[in-house]
DNA sequence: CTGAAAGCGCTTACAG
DNA sequence: CTGAAAGCGCTTACAG
């Protein structure tokens, strides 16, 4: 049923039925009360798209992942997300999963959708300024907020939440000094830079020896993990910091297959804190990424975009920028040192 | 830009430019070239809203859970909506996720899309017949696809994705019975009466002694799963399948507790197989759930429900159910029972 | 192969 | 407070 057919078994005009249903424009009250009952009798509800149609807005955003290597929907990635859905729906906002393989492209579904009006706005989870700056051109039309580990220089018209990951791993790092280790290894995941950077930051401010921390790649894998972990042992580390808490595990069994145990023989780290982090055997200390912050800042951010594009007089936003700490979290996978 | 100007500017009639967007009609194929060049000169794309105004249809299903107790959007159900988020792109569906804490009613965004032709279909994830039969009474101008643990009887216009747990946990408890083990234990989780029934079939498919099973009950987390095996261990259990991978791990960290050790004390197995169970220590013997597999079946049911229901002449489909056999993953927790 | 025009189902400025 | 009518941006049956 269409609002014609409504308006005339509720003996009124259609612009009065659209007035009880928008809530906007003067209507009297018993007026609204007999069309909601005559609504829910014989099943009438609007045609979303032709209210779309009008608004020009549709209350949809979209999540996208862009990395500049392999596509990876992972754990982490898989929480955020939720995150993002969850803060997006106290403000109204439906959420469209976007998940792609091929990271270099958007899929087709989006470009679309984003060009036909068919999105408010995007919340890009990046991992590279170069990608982040294509993702923004490409879409320039439409807000955009950017959540990276990077504190970087973007366009005015987007949104940035920048994750400091510096706060959280000075904190291992110190955590890691107070029970006497010195000889620190780091193991690399993808495009973390700003993460290795945190952590050769961090030594040098507890005065250890940044310039020849032992270091080793994983970078994505349970396996890749064993390996990194395998190859930093002959250098004499006593403790590892991990990019990702995968990559944690993945040193813990694979200190286990040299005779090691943690954290008695040997400390490892992770980032990330995933949900299951408490759970791990021994549970791991991890840098925590306060995701529930994160996504309500970035959705936070994208509501104001998308209110300030779509207001009567569309008015420029004032530069967005957001930081959120890191802390660390400190579990049984970090002992003091082997007294030897 | 919309299409009145576009037409315009390149010199036809806003029918052709539609001919040439849509692939239906004829059009020369000299025209559309010539109006694919302009528009991608002028940044001009087709209003979505308008088009699916006309089409009656937007390509964009949902991901509901509908549970009867707490809503638990965990890494089960996350891994399964990313798989149907996957499969649903490979057709050319956008996925909306629908995260809601209140479980009993369906979140008013849905409401709103659904009644209004917002969506096209839902995928509904329910552990009750009532709840799912409630849903589809609410929802029953749309198609909708149930993905469950059971062979409910559901009205004729609803697909169904059965998840048949008692192949699985069959395959374990005959694993068990191989490594020697008779008093065998089961965690309850939440509305796992599939998985219970399952179990205690499979203990008298093995001659086992099904009446005096022990069991405790979780339901949820990891702590319910340290303290059930508590409960459990004076029962003289030496092996414990639980209702969850989660609960398996709690129960794993309980033996610990109690200086058991996995599996040469005790062998516990979890069902769900998650995607870190290869990780955990020791490695989690699980009964699968194929996700990619169920994700599949769900999509495709939906699409076909859809197609029909959007088709020239709508047709009714005939009752479609898609039984999917869960395996067990056998790995370290899962040893011989200790000889003394 | 192409165009003029009616229609998809709402909303809203303008009158009253 | 309410209605008549134009408009949102497409699509498609009908002519040519």
């Amino acid at each position: 049923m269409d609002i014609k057919k409504f308006s005339v078994l509720a003996d009124v005009s259609t612009a009065t039925v659209s007035r009880a249903f928008s809530g906007r424009g003067r209507i009297k009250e018993e007026t609204r009360q007999r069309i909601f009952a005559l609504a829910a009798e014989h099943g009438y509800t609007p045609n979303i798209h032709a209210q779309r149609l009008n608004a020009r807005r549709t209350d949809i955003i979209a999540v996208y992942y862009s990395f500049s290597t392999a596509a990876i929907f992972d754990y982490y990635n898989m929480e955020l997300a939720q995150e993002i859905a969850k803060a997006a729906a106290a403000r109204d906002y439906t959420t469209n999963l976007e998940l792609t393989q091929k990271t270099a492209e958007p899929s087709l579904g989006l470009q679309r959708a984003a060009a036909g009006g068919g999105l408010d706005g995007i919340i890009l989870v990046a991992d590279s300024r170069s990608g982040a700056l294509a993702f923004l051109e490409r879409f320039k039309t439409l807000p955009v907020v950017v959540i990276a580990n990077h504190d970087w220089d973007l366009p005015e018209a987007a949104g940035l939440v920048r994750i400091h990951q510096d706060s959280g791993i000075a904190e291992a790092i110190a955590q890691l000094k107070n029970a006497g280790h010195t000889r620190i290894g780091f193991i690399h995941g993808l495009a973390d830079t700003a993460k290795h950077d945190a952590f050769l930051h961090a030594l040098r401010a507890e005065g250890l020896d940044a310039d020849s921390a032992p270091t080793a790649s994983g970078p994505l894998s349970f396996e890749d993990g064993e390996r990194a972990l395998a190859e930093l042992l002959p250098t004499g580390v006593t403790a590892v910091l991990c990019s990702t808490d995968i990559l944690a595990l993945g040193a813990i069994s694979g200190a286990d297959k040299h005779g090691l145990r943690v954290p008695k023989d040997i400390s490892i780290i992770g980032i990330d804190n995933l949900s299951f982090a408490p759970f791990t055997r021994p549970p791991l200390a991890s840098v925590g990424i306060p995701r529930t912050e994160i996504a309500a800042a970035a959705v936070e951010q994208l509501h104001q975009l998308i209110e300030d594009a779509t207001a009567p007089v569309p008015r420029a936003s004032a530069q967005l920028i957001h930081t959120i700490n890191t802390r660390f979290i400190p579990r049984a996978s970090l002992g003091p040192v082997l007294q030897r």
